[in-house]
Parts: C-alpha cells; structure tokens; sequence
DNA sequence: ACTATTTTGTTTCGTATCGCTACTATTTTT
DNA sequence: AAAAATAGTAGCGATACGAAACAAAATAGT
C-alpha cells in the first residue's frame, strides 16, 4: 500500500483517520443533546434562543435564523414562535421595515441560557490547555468555513472578523454592509453577512 | 474583571472563546446533514450505516447501537428494520445466543455508504496539515470522553487502544473482556466494552 | 431441576419536529 | 400604479423518536 511512514503496521491513510474524526465529531456533537438532564427544550430551541442571545441586532430576524439553521422559514417561525410562548423570547417590530421582526431573549431566556445543555461541552473544551484550545478553535472554524461553502450555507462569523468591517477609523468600528457604526458589542456577535477572510491555516 | 491577558481590548476570557467554540462545533455537526444533497437516508438512518459498517463483530446489535447513538432499543429497532427493508443491512441470528441479533451491511450498504453526506467532513479533515489534524484528532477524542462521562453514555473506540487489549503475546491481540483473539480488522473497530486509557494530553 | 430475574429485541402508540405549500403584508422595482 | 420580490405565518402531512408493554432466551438463585 502506500501507507505513510507510521508506528502502526497497518495501513492507516489519512483518509481513514478524517473519517474516523469526523464520526467522533458528530457523536461528539450527539452527546450535548442526548442524554441529557434538562429536557425542557428541544435542541432546535436550544439553538434558537443561543443565536438569538448571541447574534447582533441586524441578525435576530427569524429568515436570518432559518439561514443560520439552515433549515426553511417556515420551521423557523414556529421555533420562534413556541420560545415567545414559553416567555423566553418576545417579538418586536422594525421600525424601518413593516414586515421584518426583531426577536430579542427576555431575562427568562437567559436565565434559562444558564441550564444550556451545550455547557458541558463548553467546560469540556475550557479545561483545554490555553494554546490547545486556540489551535482547535481555529482548526473548527476552518472546517465550518469550508462545509459551509461545500452546502452553500452561509457562514456566520462575529463583525469583528468580517471583511465589511472598517477599523480603521481609530473611533468605532464601521460596518461597509449595514452602512452603520458598530459597539463593542456588535464585535463580538454573529451576523448573517459575514464576509469570511480567506482562511490562512498557519 | 479578572481578564487574562490578551491581544484584544474586550474581556474575552477562557469561558467566552470556550463557548463559542462549541456553538461552531454543533453548528458544524448540523451542517453534516444539513441542506445534503443526498436525502435518501435520515441522520440517524446513515448513523446506523457508519456505526454498523465500523463496529466490531461483539458490538453489531441492535443493543449496543442504541448505547452508542445514546437513544432507546426501541428507536434503535426501528431505525435497524427500516436499513434491512432497503437492502442496507441484514440480520444473521447468534449461534451463541438465541437472542441476540448479529447485523451486517450489504455489499449495497456499503456501496451507499460512498454517498455517506458525512465524506464532506471527511474531506474537510483531510485537507488539514497533518500535524495539525493530528493534534485535533486528540482533542476530539478527549472531548468525546469527557463528555461521554459527564453524561454516563459509553466511551466506544478502538479496541487497538483499549484497555481490554493485550498485545504482548507477540502474536495476534488478545481482548481479556471477550476473552477472544482480535484479527486485524477488530483492532481498529469500534466496540462497546471500550476501556478507555487515562486521557493524557502531551 | 425449577423458578425468578435479567437481558435482548420487537411492537404499538403518542408526541412534536420539520419540510412543503399556500397565503398575507410590506417593500422595492419598473 | 402595477408587478415582482421579500418577511413572516398558518396548515397539512410525513416521520423520527421516546415511552411503555410484551415475547423469547439466558442467567441466577434455591
């Protein structure tokens, strides 16, 4: 075969390691939600009230969160919908734009951001040692690049990435997209029109 | 606030990059079968399929794929008869046990298995450097036993690593669990009376 | 040897998740 | 002003999944 030099005699080829990875990955994925204690939402809601808690004001619009679920609008409104029915989301309208609704996480829905069942793997991921967990941090963001653009899914990234965002400025950040000046935090936050920076892995 | 020191002028501490990180890592998990242009089979149709085609000959039941996919035996029944009514799967009975079922994929399974929607991921993994995906194989692999604990789910992998495993004999594998010789397909096979070694991390 | 108890696997049923297809309301285009 | 595009919702239907009950076989206990 035409194995690479390994300490193994099988014939091990970097395929057969990525696949490998990629199942750990997905059932890595699986545990957060199976099995868990509190079973109040689905994981569906439970991504819902996330990006609803973490994206920025021109993202917490129903459309850009069936984008980011990749899912349709239609499922979409109805996560929504029994969130603001459970109190932890609530409707508001766009002053700007009659048909367009900003959907925005009541203190109950952070509050109950505090049982995420997503937290086990966050902690999981804190007890990395620093400089492991930032070459991970990177080496996931890569692959949810390139698999967003392989499924023509939009790559969601915080403003401060993006390549709309203008620093320049030497005062607040400007937004070339929006047309608008960005907090501190925007910065931090997703946003549906992330332009990506090419990926320079190293 | 009790920052540690960065580049950047926010508070981002240890907690914050953590949870990010696993928000993409979810997301990531999503976009596997999301928006997939194969929807012949669901998640866990193709779930059954790779763990079927990759579990070692004491780990392919019905039994032992609902541990791994953390559901039911019931869920996992079903999701097993729906693969055999497609031709992916079959059913052989276990001279040892009457009860227990032994499945296998179909030369057919396994030709469906080249369309599996997770080769995306696949192929993502391996256009890594291969230090890199290395270290990240590690650290999916530490993850995935963290979290398999902290939710009391079993800790599957390969038997070549496994505590059970005795390779001193200087011949073929000895598994003390099964109390059976291991060929060199089972070594590097999934199985669910996986002992896990001290995760030692560099 | 004979009876519990445990384990494996299946079946049935109910829930609710999610995609699909209209449909309304508002904005933008021509 | 009319047409097209967009944001969001409602209803329908398929089905995935979990819970519980059940049957068969193996093991434990006496």
């Amino acid at each position: 075969m035409t194995a690479i030099g390994q300490t193994t005699d099988k014939g091990d080829t970097a395929g057969d390691i990525s696949s490998h990875v990629a199942e750990q990955l997905v059932h890595l994925a699986r545990l957060v939600h199976g099995g868990s204690s509190d079973q109040c939402l689905t994981p569906a809601q439970w991504t819902a009230l996330r990006y609803f808690a973490r994206a920025n004001r021109f993202s917490r619009t129903p459309s850009a969160f069936s984008e980011f679920h990749a899912t349709t609008r239609g499922t979409a409104s109805q996560t929504v919908k029994s969130l603001i029915a459970l109190g932890f989301l609530e409707r508001h309208a766009n002053k700007s734009d009659g048909r367009s609704a900003l959907i925005e996480v009541t203190p109950a829905g952070h509050e109950k951001l505090k049982d995420d069942p997503l937290s086990a793997l966050t902690r999981a991921i804190a007890l990395l040692p620093a400089d492991e967990r930032g070459r991970f941090a990177t080496v996931v963001s890569v692959l949810a690049s390139t698999m967003a653009r392989s499924r023509t899914a939009p790559i969601f990234g915080n403003c401060g990435e993006c390549g709309h965002c203008d620093t320049t400025g030497g005062g607040p950040a400007y937004c070339r997209c929006t047309q608008s000046l960005l907090n501190q935090d925007d910065m931090s936050a997703l946003c549906v029109d992330f332009l990506p920076a090419p990926p320079n892995l190293r």
